[in-house]
DNA sequence: TACAAATTTGCAATTTTGTTGCAAATATTA
DNA sequence: TAATATTTGCAACAAAATTGCAAATTTGTA
């Protein structure tokens, strides 16, 4: 319901606006992450394809959604659980593709691990995306 | 040279043209990943888009680049270094993209950890990009 | 509650990115 | 060198994303 995600757009300084609303409660139904084109089509025609973008950018912005880096390019976005901050993301887990279906998931419980770097690269974020078969499609 | 690239072409059973050889020969001259606009910046300006994305695609089959997945969505080629074949890559290692400078560069040396998977997932291949900031730009 | 200010939205136009079909040009093979 | 096969460039198209701006909505305040 919409009363949650209300407060999650007011305590970020929001507007509280019915595109908001419907795409915040989209992700909060949906297990995994969503393209543009996903979010296109399960939400009411009147929100405008213009409008959501401009809603995702805000979203990650505020910390609310992260983008996903998929292995065959295209832009997914999903729920930041935790941590995240205006302007500095924390979404150090481990990204699922299922290469049956294509969703996405987040596994939150798999941290990305560290790894060694050549001498003179100085590390800030790390992502990682495994790609493979779901439970579902095995 | 394209003495280098033209055996390349040859060794893979492909056409040596012109387009090709420059656009290997760019990869080659090249520290870091490019992408299409880099490749149709730094080309002769008689190579048209379409080549340019055709020539790419077919280095990617014969195993000659790969795609890097990055956090912004980008679509970016490299170099393999080895061990690639024709429809099937070896790709495992990090990609290090830096925050300030832009360049993908590929950490032959530093292989993707596996990491251990909630039950139900099964893994085919792994994908790590860092940012941060490289030798240069410290 | 009502009003002014600030923000957000939708539309139209435009740009960027990627794809396809096909004839002309180029490369390969014999 | 001629016949065959492959590749290229052009044009048209399709999809994805961005921008400016006026209208609509939301917010803060009286």
């Amino acid at each position: 319901m919409s009363t949650a995600t209300k407060e999650i757009l007011k305590k970020n300084n929001m507007s509280v606006t019915d595109s908001r609303l419907q795409i915040l409660d989209l992700f909060y139904e949906t297990e995994g992450a969503l393209a543009h084109a996903d979010i296109e089509k399960q939400t009411s025609d009147k929100i405008d394809r213009v409008t959501i973008y401009r809603t995702l950018q805000t979203f990650e912005e505020k910390g609310i959604v992260h983008t996903i880096p998929t292995a065959d390019n295209s832009v997914k976005y999903a729920l930041c659980k935790e941590h995240c901050e205006e302007g500095h993301h924390h979404d150090n887990h481990v990204h699922f593709v299922c290469e049956h279906c294509g969703k996405t998931t987040c596994l939150d419980d798999v941290l990305v691990p560290e790894v060694k770097l050549p001498r003179g690269f100085e590390p800030h974020q790390s992502n990682m995306v495994v790609n493979g078969l779901c439970k579902e499609c095995k």
